[in-house]
DNA sequence: CGGTCCCTTGACCATATTCAAACTCAGTGG
DNA sequence: CCACTGAGTTTGAATATGGTCAAGGGACCG
């Protein structure tokens, strides 16, 4: 995730995709997101290949880069920047099922389409891999493949604590649980959180309104649990008692 | 998933496992289940070396065999009658993430404690494989590594399915949504529906209360959408409707 | 400045929950 | 055979939590 506190987002710009690409020999060696990534299972012998597949790609604010439906054709890795995955319902309603910061890894799935959509939350850049060049590469190294596995595990338990928000927790619990989990994600945690998304995303990530998020943080503020700051800062100031909100104690 | 119209569930003993263990050396060979789990991946000529670390083992309806927190020794590998996979607060509040049935893999996760429990729902026969152990054919076997990160693969999307039920979707497009679920699992699907698991782990699944799961299949019966009958089966009549409705239209 | 997004706050309302009571059904024992 | 039991389910009435609709404020950008 970015611990970076300002973020650009753009105006309205919906359409897919705009991919400055970009290719390098030795790329890889210098990536500042491996050692954290799905490519630390490569050594440094071996990274070539994997930069021979890989494309450097710049999506900006608000543009999606993969449409839920369509031919899954690559999979990705975040070097910088934040993206939000969804799944939306025929009427709109929509429900961001996760952030992905710099490292994280997507496009996992069996089926030929992909099962949902993703968008960028501020600039990002990210690396594509299309997925019969990423076989490929998983035949010849093994370690890739369990590399995969962990990340797919990690990422089903934090569904799984995700069903348990949005299944059983209330607004306020929700709200918590999201503050603190940002807390965790943070490279060097402190009080100050980042949150690069817009109310809207949040609300779609905590199965809320944004009238409902907006009200539960203005909650926490009265109750001096956090202060809100300027460039969509929070700083956490009861961390105890929001901890104990977020597990539903209280 | 299973077929069985009939189900037993116990009335209340709600301690941790009952293990009647056994092993056989060429008893994966026979497998029913072998073909739709993750143990094809090994081939007849090696499944013997898999055959030496499971242990099947017998669980009644009701009992707990995985307990959230413990500590996490062993995958399972479901061979008949299902299971619930769930997470619950402190205060008891609980949201089950899932129902497992034949073939099924349990346990995927990169930490050495359950980050969920595991429940009989009705008489339940699984494998149970040691960590430890898994791990060294993982290693001798690329192929069940790769096939377990299908296995990953797919839960994910379900879960991103699941997060969009529980996030954004009424009651009534819930309920509609699992019984849809349920027809798909099936082996052979039918209009008839098996419901093995009671009101309440319904409830808990779908992010409702017994109450209104018990309302909503009311309504749904009295506008013709499904019959409910004996033996916890229910007969979906209008399946077209019931889609639209899944789905979000109307 | 004027416009657009985004966020906040207020008043009202709807959906699902809570609380409560009655019914079904399988199992048990008189 | 039938009454008794208890878990599971259904239904009703009242309530609460979060949603909807609406208005206003602030930041950013041309």
């Amino acid at each position: 995730m970015s611990d970076q506190t300002t973020c650009e987002r753009e105006s309205r710009p919906r359409r897919l995709i705009l991919a400055g690409a970009h290719r390098q020999p030795g790329y890889c060696l210098t990536c500042g997101v491996r050692p954290r990534s799905v490519c630390s299972a490569i050594s440094d012998d071996d990274i070539v290949r994997l930069a021979e597949t890989a494309v450097e790609t710049l999506v900006l604010p608000g543009r999606a880069f993969v449409e839920e439906g369509a031919p899954a054709t690559d999979f990705f890795s975040i070097t910088s920047g934040n993206v939000k995955l969804f799944k939306a319902l025929p009427d709109g309603r929509r429900q961001i099922t996760g952030f992905a910061g710099a490292g994280h890894f997507l496009g996992l799935a069996v089926t030929d389409q992909y099962a949902f959509g993703a968008e960028a939350v501020d600039t990002v850049r990210l690396c594509r891999f299309s997925r019969a060049r990423m076989r490929h590469l998983m035949d010849d190294f093994p370690r890739l493949e369990r590399r995969l596995l962990e990340e797919a595990s990690n990422e089903l338990v934090a569904a799984q604590n995700q069903m348990l928000l949005l299944g059983r927790k209330t607004a306020r619990e929700r709200v918590a649980s999201f503050l603190l989990d940002r807390v965790r994600d943070m490279l060097n945690p402190s009080g100050d959180v980042p949150l690069p998304m817009t109310r809207s995303d949040i609300a779609d990530y905590l199965g809320l309104t944004i009238e409902t998020v907006s009200r539960t943080l203005s909650w926490m503020r009265t109750e001096r649990l956090i202060t809100i700051g300027k460039g969509h800062t929070v700083r956490i100031t009861a961390m105890e008692r929001l901890e104990s909100l977020a597990s539903g104690n209280s």
